[in-house]
DNA sequence: ATAATTTTTTAGACACATCTAAATTTTTAT
DNA sequence: ATAAAAATTTAGATGTGTCTAAAAAATTAT
C-alpha cells in the first residue's frame, strides 16, 4: 500500500507522462510537487523498488502499468470527491481542490464505490475532466481549446488546462462555467482576444490566453 | 495545527477523561492506542508543550480547555462522517468506523459546516452518540443505571455512582470500562442479575447491584 | 573539444512517530 | 519497613520524508 506522499508523487508523474512519451525529469517533478530535486531522487528510488515507476539515474522516470493503475485510482477518487463537493455540498468549483486533495487519499474501496453510486456514476467532474471508472478506464472525449474553434459554431465548455484558482475565478467572473454553451462572435486582430456569446445570452470578451486554456467539445 | 497522530491521542485522552476527574494514566492511553507506554510518554510531552494537556511525570495527564475543544472538533467530524456514511451512502453501522477514523482528520472548516448542513444538523450519530455543535457544545443525554434500560438496546458506560476501588476492580475484571458499549441480553429472574454483551464481543453476567451503580447513556 | 552551465545524485542532517531494553519511580505485598 | 512487582520514563535505535551543501554527470556554448 502506498503512503499519502507516494500517491501524490505518482499522480504528478502520471500527469507529466500524459502526452509526451519521453521520460519525466527529476526537476519537472520537483517543480510541480513544490519540493527539491534531492527529495524527488529519494522518492523515485522508493517508487521504483515498489515497481510503480521505472527509474534510470540521470535519465528520468517512466510510469509502469501498475503505477498508472494506482495513479488512475487516485485521480478517480479526487474527481468523484470534487463532484460530491460541488453537487451535494454546494461548494463552488474554485473551492473544491484543496479539500479533494485530502479526500483522495482516504483508503476504502467500499467508500469510493458507494460514493460513485450515490453520485449516479458520473463520467466527468465539475471541471469537465473525465472520471476513470473502477477499472481505470477513461471515457475519452475530443476536447480542444476554444481558441481553435471556428467562428459562429457553438461548443460546450468541458474543462480547463490551467486549473489555478485565479483562472477559475476569472472564468466565474466573466460568466463561464462547465457545461456553458459558447460561440465565438469575433476575433480581435490586435491582441488575439475573442468576443464570445455565453448560452446565447451574454456577450463577453475573453483573452487569448484564456481561450487557449478553455477546452470545449462540439 | 495538530498532526493526524496528535489528534488521535487527544481524542483518546478526552475519552479517558470523561466521567473520572482523575488524571489519565500512561498505560491506559497505551492500551486504547494499541501502542507502547514509551511512545505515549513521548507524545504526551509534545501535547503538553502545545498546551493541549497537563502532564506530570509518573502521575498522569489531564486535558486542558484547548485540548478538549480540539478533541470535541475531531469527535464532531467523526460522528458527522459516520452519519453521512450510514444515511447517504448506505453503509451498515459496523462498516463505518474505520472509514470515519480517516475522514475525521480532513482539515476544512467549510467542508464540515457544509456537511453538517447537508445532513440537516443532526444531534446524534447512527450509534446514538451526541454530535458536538460547531462551538463544541454537546446536547447532554440523560444518564441512567444500566438496570433501567430495556433489553437489546445498546448503551454506553459513562460513569459509576459507587466509585469504590472494589467496585471499579470488579468492573475491570469483567471487562467493563468507561465508554464500553453494553447491551442487556437477558434478565435473570432469580437474583436480578443481567447477562450483558460488551462491545458486541464479550458476554458476561453483572449482579443487580452492579447494574444499578453503572450509569449509561444511549 | 573543452569549458561553463545546468541537472541530478549523494552525503549528511533533522523532525516525526515509533520501538526495545534498561533505568527509575511508584505501588503493593509481606 | 523493606522487598517484590508494576508502572513509567529515558536512552538509543529505526523508518519516512524532508532539507542543504557538495559531488558527479549531462548538456550547452564557445
Amino acid at each position: 500500500m502506498l503512503s499519502f506522499t507516494e500517491e501524490n508523487y505518482l499522480k504528478a508523474i502520471y500527469r507529466l507522462s500524459e502526452g509526451g512519451s519521453k521520460a519525466v525529469l527529476t526537476n519537472e517533478i520537483a517543480e510541480i510537487m513544490s519540493t527539491k530535486a534531492a527529495s524527488v531522487t529519494d522518492m523515485v528510488k522508493k517508487l521504483s523498488v515498489k515497481d510503480m515507476i521505472g527509474y534510470e539515474k540521470y535519465y528520468g522516470v517512466t510510469i509502469t502499468r501498475r503505477g498508472m493503475a494506482e495513479a488512475l485510482m487516485v485521480i478517480r477518487k479526487h474527481r468523484l470527491w470534487e463532484t460530491f463537493l460541488v453537487e451535494k455540498l454546494n461548494f463552488s468549483w474554485d473551492e473544491v481542490h484543496d479539500v479533494a486533495e485530502q479526500l483522495e487519499h482516504i483508503q476504502s474501496n467500499l467508500l469510493i464505490e458507494k460514493l460513485d453510486e450515490f453520485l449516479g456514476f458520473p463520467t466527468s467532474d465539475p471541471h469537465g475532466h473525465p472520471i476513470p471508472d473502477k477499472n481505470g478506464k477513461i471515457q475519452e472525449v475530443r476536447q480542444r481549446p476554444l481558441s481553435e474553434t471556428p467562428l459562429n459554431k457553438k461548443h460546450f465548455v468541458r474543462s480547463v488546462t490551467d486549473g489555478t484558482p485565479s483562472f477559475l475565478k476569472y472564468l466565474s467572473k466573466i460568466g463561464i462555467y462547465i457545461g456553458a454553451g459558447v460561440v465565438i462572435l469575433e476575433k480581435v486582430e490586435f491582441d488575439g482576444s475573442l468576443e464570445i456569446l455565453i448560452d446565447g445570452k451574454k456577450k463577453v470578451f475573453i483573452s487569448r490566453d484564456g481561450a487557449q486554456n478553455l477546452l470545449v467539445t462540439e
